[in-house]
DNA sequence: TGTAATCCCTATTAAATTGATAGGATTAAT
DNA sequence: ATTAATCCTATCAATTTAATAGGGATTACA
């Protein structure tokens, strides 16, 4: 299950994408439209921030803004920061791999191989995915 | 992240799959040549066989066996009783759905959109996958 | 220059979930 | 009967998640 960190991440992404003018979107009219509790959206644009996806304006009319144009955010990178490894076990993370505490032999790990399938289809559309497909008000 | 139920569900499922004789196989057996708990284990089997997917004998030489041939045993279902929904969000799953107590309006969710394809990847692995993919000794 | 608005940071908490354990009841083979 | 297995329920500890709290630092602007 997606934690609520990265739905509301995602969501908040979606909104400064498409209220990208001249100045930085602020936390509080984030957390107002999309139904978010303030604080805790405060910290997870922190973090998007950290990653670089985000950049920030303090003090007064400050607030955030993309770092690139939504067609060159991919999901990969969004979901990676938000919420951690894609695959669904560790041995088998691109960007996180640790071996399993079980589990002798990789190889001949029945789960790994199946789980090798899923992590394949899901990074493949989350490469094919910008956040300006996101932000496309169909 | 895959849970440790489900991993070790599917590791049993797996070596029931390959010792497949006459004599239903007992959780002792299972838990020591996986390394699983062996309570935790027996726990994970009864929820398979309620789910139809085991079944078993009780008493001495008792055990669990597959209620079908390996080939039609789907991933879909294994992973369904295991682990509960594929998709990633409550509002995209066909099985247990349920709307977000956020989003007012889900056509117009960025992130559902997203996450139906994601689910739709992933049901594509699960549907094409059965346990005799698994258990194929490579 | 002062005040309000905003991001920034850390700590804390409550609830839920997960992984595991415990103890025995029931059933069947010998 | 005895033994060996599944079956069932309850409980527990650890972790993770979601949320809250309280204030520090920075900036715009009157």
């Amino acid at each position: 299950m997606l934690s609520k960190k990265t739905k509301y991440g995602l969501k908040a992404l979606t909104y400064i994408a498409r209220s990208e003018g001249d100045s930085p979107v602020q936390v509080g009219e984030i957390a107002k439209s999309e139904q978010i509790p303030q604080k805790f959206l405060e910290g997870i644009l922190l973090t998007l921030r950290k990653s670089g996806i985000l950049g920030s304006k303090k003090g007064k009319h400050g607030g955030y803004y993309l770092r690139n144009e939504p067609s060159e955010i991919k999901m990969t990178d969004v979901m990676r920061v938000l919420e951690g490894p894609i695959a669904m076990v560790p041995c088998v993370s691109l960007n996180f791999y640790e071996k399993c505490d079980d589990c002798p032999d990789e190889d001949k790990c029945s789960v790994n191989k199946l789980m090798i399938q899923v992590r394949d289809n899901t990074l493949k559309v989350f490469r094919n995915t910008t956040l300006a497909d996101l932000s496309d008000t169909n």
